[in-house]
DNA sequence: CATGAATGAGGGTTCATTCAT
DNA sequence: AATGAATGAACCCTCATTCAT
């Protein structure tokens, strides 16, 4: 599986796929399609990814990577801040980039309901991400008390449920970010 | 008058449907296997429904129907207690129905997801569910003003992470439920 | 083979069959459609053909019975007159024939293509044709000196081709009509 | 480089279809027996020619230009000839394109009528056809007058006629070529 | 290593015909 | 005798993957 070469082309091929699976859902994805998007033969795709399954496994990766990038920076922008402006600036962080890259929010959200994804590649996708440190901290709370990942997993529920009405009403973005932000912090604060 | 047309068959179809998506994916749901399924030949599945979309779409509402059922079935017997009761058994409901058909439910999610289901049937699911009772209730808060349909999904997320992790492990189910509710009251109720 | 008895019923089918094949083609005459606009139940039409091969093939016959009749009515109304005359009528009432039954016609060029037909059927077909009365006369000629079948398939093709262009364009029938008789007359007579 | 499409199969394709056409009808030519007789997988039919339609309407055309082709070289080879012996030659040849390519002949045929062919097919066949300047020259006469089309759809059906007799008793070929001939002088010359 | 032609197993759907009612 | 539900073989076409070039 010794990788071939060209970086700059697996990158047109995940570019490609991305934009495929954003535009036409994953059932209208075939692999001849990406290909051509990629501006690469419909063989070579193979050759930097022996199925499509794993395209699809590693594009899901590559796009989560990306975005946990991105908030990283932002996380780490404002570490000496007090808790609950950190917390929101991940939470705005977290949203922008959705809209800040809508071809790939839209992949990811196909991708993640697509029953391609290994659980492996679930795995490495919790892994990568940084809430993780927000929400220890957050759910350090009594309603969550000893539900970690399940904590994780209903604070990326409110973010995505933002994140999905940010985009799709790009006018009201800011209030949506403010509303579900409001919610959150209610949600995981011991008033 | 030839054999009457059987809603036995109907509803064989339809279980069949539901099980093979559950357990497959759509992806992987070919009419031949549901057919099979039903013990039924696949021409007979296009007499009862004329196109794999129109299976799907009934099936949908088939399960939604069901659930909202017994949904009210709870929401009435509790009708006289106070809101914050009547909110509970509501919820409880709604995660009890998930982890009573396992299958129904993860049918309803991948179908939830699939570019499917036409406008008209998401609209005629929306319309029949009970929820929106209660929503309006609560949804009377400052965090949300004006937001109902932000404030809806919020719920649903909610709820349908919480009825995820509970089904995930039975054990805690109760756990889960409580935290959910709780994580929920706190959300929609201005203290 | 014992007939069922409702000749309405077989006419109905008849009739249908020749609207739907007239209106769709062949390729797209599904029995359960004709059935249906004859007004009878799918399985019925199996009662009185046991093949859509038998339907069509007496369809074709019952068709050409139609317009045989019709022409024999013309040519014994004028026996009397000289051959041109008689030659002409004989002509004008084929070519009318076609354009007062328009759907009918369509269905029995559609039929006369359709590899569906039996060469019993045509030697039936051609066994009920009047014409031969005219063509024995007329192809006593030289050209066709013994060749009186092949006299015959001339005419045919000459007076199906002036129908189908009378049919196309109804202002200018009566030119056509005139123009294929008198080229027709030209070559079945030694001048 | 890949391996280059091959010029072979697609000929290959398009004779099996020709053959398959002739042999069954087009009714009973389903892709997967042309691909058979072709020697080649089924889908691969598919990478030749988009859709069976397109097929269809190649092969007409590749079939019409075959015939086309050997009428212009009969043609062109007397052309310094008087008209009749000009007419007579494109007749001939046209004939006996006719019983020298049975199967095309017989493909042609029923493409003709098959309401595959699309408008544009039909027109570029029309345009290939070198007829068009026998008749130009032949339809200057009283009866046709001022109705080429009509005058060409005539002289196509006596040709038509005379190849399919000729076809069914080969060994009066000859005597049919030269009725038919005759008729049509008769026919397009004011005498 | 890259290419794209070739493959063939399905996929959804239609329809002539059978058969239980 | 009439009905129409049931059937399953075919049909056209798609696409992930292989392999000759």
């Amino acid at each position: 599986m010794a990788r071939p070469r060209s970086e700059e082309k697996r990158l047109a091929l995940l570019n490609a796929a991305a934009e495929t699976v954003a535009e036409h859902g994953l059932a209208a994805s075939p692999t001849s399609l990406i290909a051509k998007k990629a501006g690469v033969a419909e063989g070579t795709l193979f050759r930097y990814f022996p199925t499509k399954d794993d395209l699809l496994n590693e594009l899901y990766l590559h796009l989560k990577q990306d975005m946990c990038e991105a908030m990283k920076k932002h996380y780490t922008a404002t570490a000496a801040s007090p808790l609950r402006e950190r917390a929101q600036s991940l939470w705005n962080s977290y949203i922008d980039w959705g809209l800040a890259h809508p071809l790939a929010n839209k992949a990811v959200n196909q991708l993640a309901v697509s029953s391609s994804l290994t659980p492996e590649t679930l795995a490495k996708a919790q892994a990568m991400f940084p809430e993780a440190v927000a929400e220890t901290e957050l759910s350090g709370n009594q309603v969550f008390a000893g539900q970690t990942d399940f904590a994780d997993a209903v604070f990326l529920a409110l973010a995505d449920t933002t994140m999905a009405f940010a985009a799709r009403h790009p006018r009201k973005a800011k209030a949506y970010k403010a509303s579900g932000f409001e919610a959150m912090w209610k949600m995981f604060n011991d008033d």
